[in-house]
DNA sequence: ACATCATTCAAGCGATAACTTGAACGTATA
DNA sequence: TATACGTTCAAGTTATCGCTTGAATGATGT
């Protein structure tokens, strides 16, 4: 066997220890919030309905763990992922979670497939098709969000404000949305909406934090 | 914001649920274990020095998560990775702690860049180069574990016998050493002995877990 | 049928984590 | 300087986890 058995146990505790920061249902949440970007803990905890001093411990957890980095902004502390690896991570553990625990891959179908239909646009293709000027790409995420990044030539249109304006988009070319992730649910609601109204529209696979782990480029502003 | 807030409260908690069960020293410890192919409950508690209902429990607490699954043989329960992706998942686990915590890339640093010092070898390289004959290829696991399952052409030398069998070793040609994955110490041990006997060695990069994840060919027997 | 062995179940104890509350700290504004 | 506000700290309660012990289950062999 391996000779020195101390640092391979030191090691797995110290994995563990990072896996543990990812298993908590309010940790999940918060850093699927910070993929987006960095936040002020006050944000995060109205975005997520926990308390301030429970939000507070739950980002030091994470930063303590290696997941979070923080820096102050005036009165307000701001905490963003340490690592574009870390959207991996959760992407990895998602996936798995799709394929190995029923009731995950249950919830995904009856959201998703059920109410969305057509397969997703990849990353790659949308880049071309929208220099093109084959689509209208939108991002239905809250104007914040968009302003802290989107993807290049995509038009904000928060989900809140999409019935008021339709008369945007042209009814001849196909619109893709895109919001926060692989699950969020945003895009799925737009794309709903879109098709009811007669549109062709598509939702995009995966969201700002994915497309901004893979080096895509991305707009701000 | 996202209407239906409930399905993805649901896939947080699943995924946190997933995450926590990794979040355990012994459980990462049973699964780097069970990477190299199923195993019984007794094995895993004689290799792990668990108690058998302590390990039976963790095994339990894995196999929930979905993570593992079970089949009697005999009198014996076999436990096994219930997808290759939970390979991938802990090495993305690695490879952001080996990034984000401080103290698992001083781990690292110490006890395979200071033994070591030379550059791994890709398993890309290393297909071409068996073949052609340039390169002795070296399966230090203990035998049982060969067994299971190995590079094609590797000749199994368990970290015991090498001093042992240095005979059979042509100086001239480099022998590239392998164990149970990046993070094993055992292939990095036998780079290191070799090296003191004036032999050329270098250890591959990944480990047997790696190599089947990526789908390249394993023998058996 | 009986004994044997591997595994699992169930109960109990100690340790750790989660959440709430109220106070302390730091920074900006009046 | 004083006040307000965002954030963190500290203490206390409840719940959950990890481990041990001893008994129950399931398959095998005599």
């Amino acid at each position: 066997m391996c000779k020195s058995t101390d640092p391979k146990r030191a090691l797995f505790a110290e994995l563990a220890a990072v896996a543990r920061a990812l298993g908590h249902e309010h940790r999940v949440e918060l850093l699927e919030h910070l993929a987006q970007g960095e936040r002020s803990v006050e944000a995060l905890a109205r975005l997520t309905g926990l308390s301030m001093a429970n939000a507070s411990q739950h980002l030091q957890q994470l930063r303590r763990a290696g997941l979070l980095e923080a820096r102050r902004d005036g009165k307000f502390v701001l905490y963003r992922l340490a690592d574009d690896g870390v959207v991996q991570l959760m992407s990895v553990l998602r996936q798995t979670a799709e394929r190995n625990v029923a009731s995950v891959g249950a919830l995904l179908a009856r959201y998703f497939d059920g109410r969305d239909g057509l397969e997703p646009v990849g990353r790659a293709d949308l880049v071309d098709r929208a220099q093109a000027g084959l689509v209208t790409v939108i991002d239905v995420r809250p104007r914040e969000e968009f302003d802290l990044g989107h993807v290049p030539g995509a038009v904000s249109v928060p989900l809140e404000e999409l019935d008021a304006r339709l008369a945007e988009f042209d009814p001849a070319t196909e619109i893709v949305a895109y919001c926060r992730g692989a699950y969020c649910l945003l895009a799925v609601e737009a794309v709903a909406r879109l098709r009811a109204r007669g549109f062709s529209a598509r939702r995009m696979e995966d969201g700002m934090p994915e497309w901004r782990a893979a080096g895509l480029p991305v707009a701000a502003g």
